[in-house]
DNA sequence: TTTACTATTCGAGAACTATCGAACATTATG
DNA sequence: CATAATGTTCGATAGTTCTCGAATAGTAAA
């Protein structure tokens, strides 16, 4: 990965809300797949609303945090029916943290 | 560490600039103790000059950088003589790297 | 089709950031 | 002390980001 996408990840993750955000998907999506089989997640399902619940935002900061976070490729989203499911992209975690070896 | 705390680091390497900074004072403290026992580390001598020189900005802005990067506990900078001697707190690089894990 | 729920886009204001050059401070050396 | 080298601080400017509410759009269900 090219400095300029680390450092675009960096930026995603350096606004302490879009942590949350970001923190907050990582633990649900890891709760739901607790006792699954592995490589079984299709992500976190209802995630904007989820993360309506969580943050103290509005939902249309919420949805622009969400964009930053696809941006960098932190996470990928689709929609479900009427909602949002939700997950992260562990390679390019991976990545960050090889960086930072 | 507190999560404010690890969005301060990132956003310390958020900016591009910085984190070349960043990278050239990892990398040129690397080069300096290759062939050298471990530990014996004093840090990246004349870091200040070493960073006009890679970079292309002004002096003060080079400050503000390591500023910035030392506010976030990426770095430690001290004075020796004239100049500037400048190392990279592993141990926060690492809590950092457990977040992501 | 109407209604309700969910998410996106837009426009705006406040706050923050990157960058510069100029002026200043500190240290070493002739 | 005068000069040179190295860093810091200040004030300004241009640009970016966070956040909101209002308006809009997509989807499902009555």
């Amino acid at each position: 990965m090219k400095q300029s996408n680390i450092a675009k990840v960096f930026k995603a993750l350096s606004s302490e809300q879009r942590l949350n955000l970001f923190k907050m998907i990582c633990d649900e999506t890891e709760k739901l797949n607790l006792g699954k089989e592995k490589n079984c997640c299709e992500g976190l399902e209802k995630a904007f609303t989820t993360a309506c619940d969580c943050l103290d935002l509005s939902r249309s900061t919420i949805s622009h945090h969400f964009k930053e976070l696809q941006n960098a490729g932190l996470i990928t989203c689709k929609r479900v029916g009427q909602s949002y499911s939700c997950m992260v992209n562990k390679d390019v975690v991976q990545e960050v943290r090889e960086f930072l070896k």
